[in-house]
DNA sequence: GTAAAAGATGCGGGATCACGCAAGACGCGG
DNA sequence: CCGCGTCTTGCGTGATCCCGCATCTTTTAC
């Protein structure tokens, strides 16, 4: 049993070779890859089936990496660990995980016995393993109640990656009417208008820009969403 | 001599206590905080003098930290010690630096051997030393050339808070055409236009919004400048 | 001290945005 | 089949944004 270990922090890289090789007598051969583009290559030339890695890499994120890996190998098993629970990266990570698909998802502030459990959990037992925070984001996202539908996510990416509403009505094949409804929805949820209004009319906002602020403020976005984002469109723009 | 830890990631603080034990063999104690709150308050405390800190933590970013400790103790030396070298946060660091200061930057993918030599020369020697990578930013957003201007970079917060140009007119005592220019300008330097125009009229973007992702994907801007840049209009709005 | 450069302000117009109103389109349980 | 809610679309309006043109003030340079 071969497992690659995806991080760019040479600390945790070195804690996760010890964790792993610890936890998992089973396992003989440890591979390491110091960002995304290297990990996705030696996922590649070892065939391995076992993953765990970052999310938020330099050269190239997590959620790319794991997009390709999955890509060519559904039956990967990956294990994200993580910094963060941002609603970002749990809804980026969702979106990504092929069909019965076995994959973990923990927090690096867990403890390191968590951490071990999962690893078994996922590489021997093929079970899913989500950290309790991470799942609290993941009803939130799925389950429509206080969270964002995703055609709100959708348009708060394309405003966000600055879009013209001409644009995205091109782009996701709206009526520009519809957009500026969405548009509206979106400002509703995000509570644009609280801040905006209130009593004086001096401290308004452009609500355009304000949702996109506050979006990220609320983790809802973050750089390697619109990193993502800016590629997707700069694919569609050039397939026009 | 005693040195103050201020760093979230448990990993990175033991392994920064090892190293400033066995570097620095005058200092007698190691006090350590796990976010910025409990350091301030443990810089406050201990009336330490000498501290090592992570920019970029959960509870209260090293920045807002650095500013509030050298409010109450100019003479503080501050070693940061951050993964990143994002314009943002170099251009927030120099913001706050008291003159005469002596403070570091290095990074945390620098040798071992580098950090070491940091350590000892600011809290010793009470010299500056900023990281390489580090001062290529400092010189970039100081030296006006190719760099941003702080007018510049002031109405780019602005627009990123979402703020109406009627407003930031009001908050930087400006005409409402004064604003638009320094836009303008901010459009310029950002590139905004050269990605929307060109040939068709089709992928044209909503300048505004798309200057502030610009300046994401650029890390002019990142989370925590918006975090301290949202305290700050919270002030100012309850200030009038 | 004067000339050139940089910045601030006013005016005005065309484009875009935010959004109320109302009419069709689609799915869904009775 | 009908009624109901959700989603989509069109039209129109007022506010806001982007920006060219011209004037005036401040700073910089020599």
């Amino acid at each position: 049993m071969k497992v690659l270990i995806v991080e760019d922090d040479p600390l945790h890289r070195s804690f996760l070779r010890e964790t792993v090789s610890a936890s998992l007598p089973e396992c003989d051969v440890v591979i390491e890859a110091k960002n995304g583009e290297e990990g996705e290559k030696l996922a590649r030339d070892h065939k391995s089936a076992h993953v765990v890695m970052d999310l938020q890499m330099a050269s190239r994120n997590g959620i790319e990496a794991a997009r390709t890996i999955w890509k060519e190998r559904p039956d990967t098993r990956i294990l994200f660990w993580s910094n963060y629970s941002d609603e970002a990266y749990v809804r980026g990570v969702s979106r990504i995980v092929p069909d019965g698909a076995a994959y973990g998802y923990v927090l690096k502030s867990a403890s390191e016995e968590r951490l071990r459990l999962a690893l078994r959990s996922i590489f021997i037992e093929a079970q899913c393993v989500i950290d309790r925070e991470v799942r609290g984001m993941q009803q939130k996202s799925l389950g429509q109640t206080k969270g964002f539908t995703d055609s709100e996510y959708e348009i708060l990416i394309d405003i966000a990656l600055g879009l013209t509403d001409r644009a995205i009505a091109r782009r996701r094949r709206l009526s520009l009417r519809s957009v500026q409804n969405r548009l509206q929805q979106l400002y509703e949820k995000l509570d644009v208008y609280q801040s905006a209004g209130e009593d004086n009319e001096d401290g308004r906002f452009n609500l355009r820009a304000r949702a996109v602020t506050v979006a990220m403020l609320r983790k809802l976005l973050n750089y390697s969403a619109l990193e993502r984002a800016e590629a997707e469109l700069a694919d569609w723009l050039a397939s026009h």
